[in-house]
DNA sequence: TGATATATGCAACTCATTTGCATTCGCTGA
DNA sequence: TCAGCGAATGCAAATGAGTTGCATATATCA
């Protein structure tokens, strides 16, 4: 039963071990980015014991080993998401409540090319997040 | 000889302060958006003694007001950069170096629409940001 | 199963940012 | 021009996300 990433873990040389499958299996489980304390929250209501600064070393090696992407929007909080079984997508966030919402689009693709010729640089990622108000915040 | 910053700044009702005219003045002539501790280090050598805390106190305040931006890169670093007298633009930065360089280019306004109607959200922003290497870096 | 390298937990630390509070200063009205 | 008031500042201490050191526990492979 082991995901898709899990498998990808192994094939990186890191070992299986409890607080990485759960880990996993709630970011699997959620169609949102969610922040290291997030995380460790839902961890506590699966009563696994897994500490804090796992937690963190965990997101940061699965992100370094391309299993998750990282989102970052105005709070100063990183928050990850699995990169695999989903689409490459983007995000708009609530003023009023927080509320994040995914939206399945990305005009961007077709600018990289226009970007790297306008800075030379080699372009890797990008970000792109809205920020609003939501229909309850309105 | 008030820049537009400072009069607007007037109009809000706040007080013209040593501080205020000085970190204004940093932030109209610089093209990067700025952290804080950068705006209080280019005061330290414009020998401006004034305390981080009222940079901070100061960079929110005006971005409240509306007179700057925040950009915001995956460092989790606030940036600031005035918002009149720029167009509308973007940042890349260097994932090798952190060089900041301005992109003046936005695709994103036709798609605030289509954003919105997707989900009912009230647009008010977007943070757009590319991330790569830099020439030197590559 | 046992050896070994990796992962974890705990405590303490770093660094950006915020808050409380006493003091100072810009601004308005006399 | 000056007094008085409320807003702005400086300093110290707190907060909160994220990191690091180190001793212990555990997944993996022979």
């Amino acid at each position: 039963m082991k995901s898709r990433a899990l498998h990808n873990l192994k094939a990186v040389g890191k070992k299986l071990t409890k607080a990485r499958r759960a880990i996993l299996a709630i970011l699997e489980g959620s169609t949102l980015p969610l922040t290291a304390s997030e995380v460790h929250g839902q961890l506590r209501k699966a009563h696994v014991s897994v500490d804090l600064v796992t937690v963190y070393r965990n997101l940061a090696m699965l992100h370094e080993s391309g299993l998750l992407l990282t989102v970052s929007l105005q709070d100063g909080q990183l928050r990850y998401e699995v990169r695999h079984g989903r689409e490459h997508h983007h995000h708009i966030q609530c003023r009023g409540c927080g509320k994040i919402v995914d939206l399945m689009l990305c005009p961007i693709k077709k600018l990289t090319e226009l970007v790297e010729r306008q800075t030379r640089f080699v372009v890797e990622s990008h970000a792109l997040e809205f920020f609003g108000w939501c229909p309850q915040c309105r």
